[in-house]
This record gives C-alpha cells, sequence and structure tokens, in this order.
DNA sequence: CGGGCGGTTGAGGTCAATCAATCAGAGTGG
DNA sequence: CCACTCTGATTGATTGACCTCAACCGCCCG
C-alpha cells in the first residue's frame, strides 16, 4: 500500500485573526481501507499524519468496551501528534482513505513549524473543549444539532452533508447509544429541521433553528 | 489590588519523556477574593496568568445558565492564553487567590518559549481528552472517582485531600448536579473508599480500588 | 433464497435529574 | 445566650431522558 509520491504542501487557512500558516506536511502517502487501523494506543508516536481523502476517526476505549471518539479528521487535518512516545489515543479509518505520513522527529526539528504547532494544538485544544460542554451539557437532539454544524462547517458544505461516518461512530463521539442518535436524527426530521432520508446524506433544512438548539 | 512585585519562574516538572521546562511567566502579581473574574468570555485576551496561591476555575455558560467547567487551575498552572484576540472562556477565582499577570504579547514574542508553550498546549489537550472520555462515557461514581484522583495527583497530596470548590463547581466539572455528586461521595464512604466527614477534606482509603473504578 | 450489515422502531428498565425538605455551620444581632 | 438568617451540603421522593434488549426493515451480495 506505500505509494512513493512525495508531496510537500503549504497551506492556508481562514481563522478568526486572519490567514494563518498551517502546520506542513513532507512525506510518503498511504492507503488505509475501512476499520484499518492507523496506529493503536500503546504504539510508539514516531510518525505523524495528514488526511489526503477519506476520513479517519481517533478514539480511547475503556476496559468494558465503552469507547469515546475524541475526533474526526477530514482531508486537510493533521493527527497522530503525540507529547510522549507512546500513544495515548487509537485512529482508524472509517473510510478508504489516504494519508500523508511524516516523521515526528522531522516535524518537530522544523523551526519554523514551531508557530504552527502551537496553534494547531491551540485550535485542537479548542475543540476538544467545545466537545466536553457538549458531552458534559447539552442534551441528546442538542448534541446532535451541534454535531451536524460542526461537520457542515469543517466540510464546507452548504445544507447537504455527506457523512463518512456510520450511526456507531457518531454516537461514540456523542456520548449516545446508537439507538439514541438514530431516534434524534428521526426526530430532527419530523420537526423539518433536516432531511435525513438517505443514512449518510443529510440535509440541514433550517440551520438557524439548528443553531438555536445549541444555543 | 495591584503589587509590584516583580517575580521571575524557571520552573521544571516531570513528565513521562523526563524534565522539560515548563511556560516562564514575567510580570506583577494581583490578588482576587472569592468568585471574583478574572476574565469574561468575550474580552480581549492581551493578559495570561500563572496561579501562586488559591485556586481558578475555567468555565463557559450556555444561553440558559448550564455551565461546564472545564479546568481547574492550581498553583503553577498557566492558563488564560488564547489562539484569538477574544476570549471564548471566561475564569473565576474559587478562593482567595494570587496570580502572576503577563502580557501575552510577551510570551507569545519569546521565541525560548515556543517548545514550551506547545508542550504546555499539548498537555492541556491530553487533559481536555481524558475530561471528554470522562463526560462521554463514564457514569457518576466513575467520574467523582476520576476526579478525585485526578485532583490527588495534582496537588501531589498524599491520602488527604483538600479540595478548593464547591460541590457545584465539581458538578459542573464533572457534568452532574450538586446531588448526585453528593450522593456518590456518601456512597463512596458507604463502600469504604474514602472518607469525606469534613465536606471538602477528603481522605482517600483504598485508592486502587477508586483506580479500579476508573479502569 | 438466505444471511449479514447498517439503520430504525418499540417496550421496558435504569440512572441521574428534578423538586423539595432537612441539616450543619458561620455569621449577625437582640 | 438564643433566635434568626444564609449558605453549602445532604437526603428523600418522584420524574424523565436515555439506555437496554429485541424485533424489524431495506439493501447488498453470494
Amino acid at each position: 500500500m506505500q505509494v512513493q509520491a512525495m508531496i510537500a504542501e503549504r497551506t492556508t487557512a481562514l481563522t478568526a485573526t486572519g490567514f494563518v500558516e498551517e502546520v506542513r506536511l513532507v512525506g510518503a502517502t498511504r492507503s488505509f481501507g475501512r476499520d484499518q487501523e492507523v496506529f493503536g494506543e500503546g504504539e510508539p508516536s514516531d510518525y505523524v499524519y495528514k488526511v489526503a481523502s477519506g476520513a479517519v476517526r481517533s478514539f480511547r476505549i475503556l476496559a468494558d468496551g465503552r469507547r469515546q471518539i475524541s475526533e474526526f479528521h477530514l482531508p486537510g487535518d493533521v493527527f497522530g501528534i503525540e507529547l510522549d512516545d507512546a500513544r495515548r489515543i487509537a485512529a482508524e479509518a472509517i473510510v478508504e482513505a489516504t494519508l500523508v505520513v511524516a516523521r515526528r522527529s522531522q516535524l518537530l526539528a522544523d523551526a519554523a513549524g514551531g508557530s504552527a504547532l502551537w496553534r494547531k494544538a491551540c485550535g485542537d485544544l479548542r475543540r476538544s473543549q467545545d466537545h466536553a460542554l457538549t458531552l458534559g451539557r447539552r442534551s441528546a437532539s442538542e448534541r446532535v444539532a451541534a454535531f451536524l454544524l460542526e461537520m457542515a462547517e469543517r466540510t464546507e458544505a452548504g445544507a447537504v452533508l455527506d457523512l463518512p461516518m456510520s450511526r456507531q461512530d457518531i454516537a461514540d463521539y456523542l456520548g449516545l447509544t446508537i439507538e439514541t442518535v438514530s431516534r434524534t436524527i428521526t426526530g430532527l426530521q419530523a420537526e423539518g429541521l433536516i432531511d435525513a432520508r438517505c443514512c449518510r446524506r443529510i440535509r440541514l433544512l433550517d440551520k438557524a433553528a439548528l443553531e438555536e438548539l445549541c444555543q
């Protein structure tokens, strides 16, 4: 699966403060099949990754099998950067995905990347804190609404959202069960906020009402 | 309340990878009373803080008043660093606290601080992800056990823990209600895992069992 | 046709929230 | 000293949101 193409990227992103440099990643690309492990908990964290296509989930699992997905990684996202030498979080491809792989040591040695790395960590921290607010204080329908809006924003999709992940993935991201996610989606549809006739293709009919739900 | 003493600190911390430099902060100290606001949501994020004594909570509030505490800051902790110019998270003193205050611009300009800043952000991210796991997938007693162990570890207390925060603060950190926190603590006491006869002084009688609860 | 997979729907159970009362301690003032 | 209030915490009774268990549906594939 090792593709020998070398890829150099320099991209920019719009934030509240304007255009800032993103983390650059140079390396080979590798393909991963659906549900294939990118790295597991406890493994050495020697490599970092960037999604070229497809989608990836980062997650932790408790001893009895309960799973919490901490992040979904979409095209353009860098992931797998750890402070420690051993991974605390595992990652799997959600669908067929191609990833750019780079050595961690190389990324860290890159002096120019220092500020970009910090910015990325801050951005991830912010999203994780938003996530914690959702998990700690929002109801099921608020969680699903927040999830749909987050995905719409991140994929820069208009009204129509094509989700790469299953209901189980959504449930494990939102701290719910698959049945509750399903029922909630049906409920939002009954209220006319979304159209989810195809499972993974969801049309946001009333964004304002969804945002109202999230407050 | 402005104290003109200048404080320069250079501290080290033990991590899994060994001793690493912490974020250094130089500035004046300021005192804050119980429940006094350090900064509010939406304010400019011009300053960063370090706890010299006391304790601080960082939190977000939903429109209807639900509150999620994202972090407790204890002596030695640096907080209030934001990527954006406007704060997304508010902070208040939990008890009488003295804080070292520094300009954000100065901190960011400090080139040597680049790596330390990144490490700090990574550490915060890790804790936020642990927090999300707790909020998303753990039961009330598991949450309280995890909280007590986290506090014991961070204060480097032995078996006896002196908590600066109220039950309401604990509830808002753990995504529970004050009643559930109270009942859970009573339950852990009944099982002989802790001794909580004084509200905020909790003795951990069986750390192994508490850790078992968290898995 | 049967079987597997992802998703939906239904019925009933459970854990934590809600609503409400009580308690303990600190402070206040007569 | 006692009565009173106020605050933080605990306890009790009940409710309700979400979980659990189970059946079912639609689709794809062999």
